[in-house]
DNA sequence: AAAGCTAATCTAAACGTTTCGGGATTGTCA
DNA sequence: TGACAATCCCGAAACGTTTAGATTAGCTTT
């Protein structure tokens, strides 16, 4: 910008004015440091510009996976919506572990990331003391804080799974295993709390053999679907809290020479675009993943912009039971 | 840091000096100037640091789609391998898109991240001009790029789609779908250059009708799908140059009430984790994901480090043809 | 006891912007 | 013609760091 001003004989004010366009220049002036702008090829220097303003137009993205495939749709979608709206986003994940999760906030909160969106790990009172005081806005996805005073978007998770439950029970079913994740995280605590309403709705006992705690991970999927379906009297039904958890178990089924929905019907939390491809065809219960993405960019982007102190707003989206043909009827 | 050094009675270089211990500091003084910092809260601003230092700690990214499985692996891979090394990475998804491409290249480079890595789409003169004297170092992966000297990691394209080709021939297969995505990106043409090379070394002849460009999306996978079992002498296996297209495929299979591989052998490139999970259980052309993202992320590293002007590498890798049951022998 | 060294600390410039307040020039009106 | 307003432009401070070079204090040396 020195450069320029020099080259053109302006001051560096002057510059800055005919950048940003929001100081008025005479029209010759305009165009004489347009055209050595585009001379030397001068481009602005974000960092610098974000020391003066306070504000980085970044957002940082942190989520526990993302090669889980719902939060790689929402990334996804987040990612579109703020390029859209001229942020850029940083991305990190937090593999599930809560110390990860505060070097990483911290690492954004340092580089004066002007909003975080988060599907934190762990309960709040970490991450709140990572955000306390930095002034930076948060939007909570998938998984809320009960520390936290934070926009929020997730669903209702009980619903959905005692949805699906009803679904299973509907079918027949009266042992019905769930592989969980662990339950200090909201949505997974909710999930199970739909899997014990649907079964006491239905007057069937909640037995917590057919409860396995998996890791999230396709490995605990894997072992907690061994451990049920080496039950004596193993379920006939087996419903996942999430995807890469359903995946082990589908391996768990193979490798024990069982077949799904005939031995034992699947179902599973987080659909996938291929689930209605490949047989199986997994039911699933569908998240909104478009509508979550959108609606947490947009609180966030409402805040950053006039609504800077509304009151933290909480979205909850409902679920949708997609069924295929993963799960039978039982038999006899 | 000023509130720092007044509160502790010193000068803001001393606190520099505590804070990067880099510059020798008196025990004292430093105890002092450390306990005052954790009184304060003081944090450390990147921003003003990076803009002293002319180096951000952050690399971009790009790639076209992020929820293609392929893409997915590599960005966690790559995200990983530098949340490990201290870097944050800033994501961008191309979506096949030149004009998107430059401009989130240049929103990079506006905001100095230290290097780049780039899933480029379309050719590289548009792509040249953006970073041309930007003095960021960058590697391509995925995808090469003649006009620019970077470094890269790539697959050897050609001699994997013509193992898998090989393969279906020696099934007995003669009439081989090819769904392509747009050639003007170097590993689909190399692809192609496989498909082409296979069919000539078994002596069979290269049908255009047998050939079809997709968009790399499942829509694109699912109309030339279509409109190759819609030939009047369909083709009895189909192979995809990637897995979104190949979801499509299925797709159209399944909606003309074709079987696969009954009717159709079908075989894709890019694994992925569910891959031999349903059925058909595809097989596919795997690529060394974990080892492109640490290669690619490595030679980065490099050259922030030590080497910032060693000559161009590129790392050429293989892929691995995954035989599983979607393909069959030819019928009669 | 003065000079010379070393070690510890400080002063101030610089990184590349934005923006406030003020000057210069020109025009308008009484 | 003089006062005043409007318009356009500029100088310089500020954002929060890093760091080269200056300063100071405490020792050693002769």
């Amino acid at each position: 910008m020195i450069d320029v001003a020099e080259a053109a004989g302006v001051s560096v004010a002057s510059v800055s004015a005919v950048v940003n366009g929001n100081a008025v220049v005479s029209p010759e002036l305009k165009a004489r440091i347009e055209r050595v702008i585009g001379d030397i090829g001068y481009k602005r220097n974000a960092i610098a510009r974000s020391l003066k303003m306070g504000t980085t137009h970044t957002i940082g993205l942190t989520v526990p996976h993302i090669t889980n495939p719902f939060f790689t749709d929402v990334v996804s979608v987040i990612q579109q919506a703020f390029d859209r709206a001229g942020y850029a986003v940083m991305l990190f994940c937090t593999d599930e572990d809560l110390h990860n999760q505060d070097e990483q906030i911290r690492l954004l909160l340092d580089r004066m990331v002007d909003g975080l969106i988060v599907a934190r790990v762990g309960d709040g009172a970490s991450f709140g003391k990572v955000i306390a005081g930095s002034g930076v806005p948060v939007v909570l996805i998938d998984r809320l804080c009960e520390g936290i005073e934070a926009d929020a978007v997730v669903l209702d998770n009980q619903r959905a799974v005692f949805d699906a439950i009803s679904y299973l029970i509907g079918l027949g079913h009266r042992r019905i295993g769930y592989i969980s994740g662990s339950l200090d995280t909201s949505p997974i605590h909710d999930r199970r709390l739909g899997y014990d309403q649907a079964l006491r709705a239905a007057g069937l006992p909640v037995s917590e053999d057919l409860v396995r705690t998996g890791d999230f991970r396709e490995a605990g999927g894997y072992k907690a679907a061994m451990q049920l379906l080496s039950l004596a009297d193993r379920p006939t039904a087996i419903f996942s809290a999430n995807n890469p958890m359903v995946i082990g178990a589908m391996k768990a089924i193979r490798d024990l020479g069982l077949s799904c929905p005939k031995d034992v019907s699947v179902a599973c939390f987080d659909d996938f675009p291929w689930a209605d491809v490949f047989q199986p065809q997994l039911t699933t219960v569908a998240q909104p993943v478009r509508a979550i993405g959108e609606r947490a960019a947009e609180l966030l982007l409402d805040r950053l912009g006039a609504n800077r102190n509304a009151p933290p707003r909480t979205i909850t989206l409902q679920g949708r039971l997609i069924v295929r043909n993963s799960c039978a009827p039982r038999m006899g």
